[in-house]
RNA sequence: CGGGGCGUAGCGCAGACCGGUAGCGCACCUGAAUGGGGUUCAGGAGGUCGCUGGUUCAAAUCCAGUCGCCCCGACCA
């Protein structure tokens, strides 16, 4: 009989989420902060594992981590006109320090575009110190109205990206290049089905040319922006006067991009896979993969057997799926159904039982988080069957997400069809959009869907289910987060 | 910032209309039985009732002010 600690998502999925992220440990709402969220170790440990993944490929790609100052002049971000309007409303200014005012506020950087740009233009002199490709991982904080965890809370972690070019070409490949990086990481590593995409006119980053996003489906059918890529032209360089003198003698303003995902990933990871008991997690960033739980009530039994034997088979399992990623359960005065349900709340992909039974047939039992499925291993072929089972964790998580995306994608052609098709099923609208930014508002006002992407493997093209216009590109279109 | 709601034990709530010094469920601690997907019983610990002021012999309760949080919108990684 289960307890209902945990709502389930068709009562309630705001508050399934809410719970879920209680009940798993992954972090708390910091309260005595506005909208500031505290990480817990489990939340943590999670990012640390696609941290060091994404790290590794940034690294990959050419870039080198750099740290520039929490506090930006105020000036600076007034300087890109597009840029003002975006984030102005949404920083937080530090005025006084020291016990005196400052001359100039500082804000507390919403995204580090311009004071990155400001140090740009020091360090560009030649077509020869091109591209200039830094990295770093940092702390933002954008004064939202309505924060929600890991998905907007006022403080967040990210890493920022963000390169100077000598060319558009060169510019623009790295936007798709680092676009397609984070597709890669989130499909591989998060098991998370994005559609990478073109952003609209509309949705656009303030201050960019051309925004590049991985739009993921959550499990209530609404939209998540998981990460997004921007070509933002010359709009900085001039701004913050980042030139070059190029090889043929000429002076000209380079090229910028900047990149970024967040701890909102988590958010994502928790609305995709997760169910009614709890967090369900892609066992490549599990921080436990395997929870390994030794079964009697005989006391004696367990210490003069079972635990010995527990303590071979996770050092056995530990040489092959990593270290530190087996949870030896040793918790005794509870009972196994609660040791069960506490692993399975929090996400561990795998458990692993060994009991009487198991030491009798030389078997493990291996219990699937994914699936429920129960599978009696050999004894020996232990590590090997570990690793191979969570790998079809992965595997399945992957393919669910994906199936549950497709089966929840509608083809429309009107603008009554939109309406009827959001309404009774919800999910992502594939139409021809050609509409402008006035067009977007006005479908937003009428159905609160927005233009999530224009999906860049999609190259037909068609009539436009709003204004009618001919030869326009497919648009996905959804309520979102 | 507009509309609604709420602050009482870690969490979720009752008590308030009709002032008399705080209670329930879960979680937590102890013990017993139980034990392979949320067990049962017994005992126990835990609260300046958001804050400030007022009325009163007496305030969680009445009055005034104030702070904060949540939900729905507008805004957003």
């Amino acid at each position: 009989m289960p307890k209902d600690v945990i709502t389930p998502r068709a009562t309630d999925y705001n508050q399934w989420y809410l719970d879920i992220v209680r009940e798993a440990d992954l972090a708390e709402p910091a309260e005595v902060v506005r909208g500031c969220i505290v990480v817990k170790a489990t939340g943590w440990g999670i990012w640390e594992m696609m941290q060091r993944e994404l790290d590794q490929r940034i690294k990959a790609t050419g870039h080198a981590n750099v740290q520039f100052p929490l506090l930006i002049p105020k000036s600076f971000i007034m300087k890109e006109a597009e840029h003002v309007e975006g984030f102005a409303p949404e920083v937080a200014e530090v005025t006084r320090a020291g016990g005196e005012d400052l001359t100039e506020p500082y804000v507390i950087r919403p995204t580090s575009e311009t004071i990155i740009g400001h140090f740009y233009s020091r360090w560009i002199r030649s077509y020869r110190d091109l591209p200039l490709l830094y990295n770093q991982w940092c702390n933002v904080m954008r004064w939202e109205k309505r924060p929600r965890l890991f998905l907007r809370t006022s403080e967040f972690l990210w890493q920022e990206g963000h390169t100077a070019h000598a060319t558009r070409e060169e510019a623009m490949e790295e936007t798709i290049r680092m676009l397609n990086v984070y597709e890669r990481i989130m499909k591989d590593v998060l098991a998370l089905p994005v559609v990478p995409g073109e952003k609209s006119e509309g949705e656009r980053f303030p201050g960019a040319d051309n925004t590049f996003t991985c739009e993921a489906m959550m499990s209530d059918k609404k939209a998540l922006q998981a990460g997004t890529s921007h070509f933002l032209g010359q709009n900085f360089a001039k701004a913050f006067d980042i030139k070059f003198q190029d090889r043929d003698g000429e002076v000209r303003y380079a090229w910028t991009t900047s990149w970024g995902v967040s701890t909102r990933l988590i958010g994502a990871l928790i609305m995709t896979h997760s169910d009614d008991d709890g967090l369900i997690l892609p066992p490549k960033v599990a921080p436990v993969k395997l929870a390994l739980l030794p079964i009697s009530t005989d006391q004696d039994l367990i210490s003069s057997t079972l635990e010995p034997k527990a303590e071979e088979i996770k050092a056995a399992i530990e040489a092959v799926i990593g270290r530190r990623t087996v949870e030896l359960d040793t918790r005794y005065h509870l009972r196994p159904s609660d040791r069960f349900f506490h692993h399975l709340q929090r996400g561990v992909p795998l458990r692993a039982e060994l009991g009487e039974k198991e030491l009798a047939n030389q078997t493990l039992r291996l219990v699937r988080r994914d699936t429920g499925e129960r599978i009696d291993v050999p004894m020996e072929e232990a590590p090997r069957r570990v690793l191979e089972v969570l790998e079809q964790v992965q595997e399945n998580l992957y393919r669910r997400a994906l199936d549950f995306r497709l089966s929840n994608t509608f083809e429309v052609s009107s603008m009554d069809e939109f309406k009827e098709v959001l309404d009774s099923k919800g999910g992502f609208i594939s139409a021809f959009f050609g509409g402008t930014k006035e067009d977007e508002r006005a479908i937003k006002e009428a159905t609160g869907a927005t233009v999530r992407c224009f999906p860049l493997e999609d190259h037909s093209t068609g009539t436009c289910f709003y204004t009618g216009r001919q030869g326009c590109k497919r648009a996905i279109f959804a309520k979102a987060y």
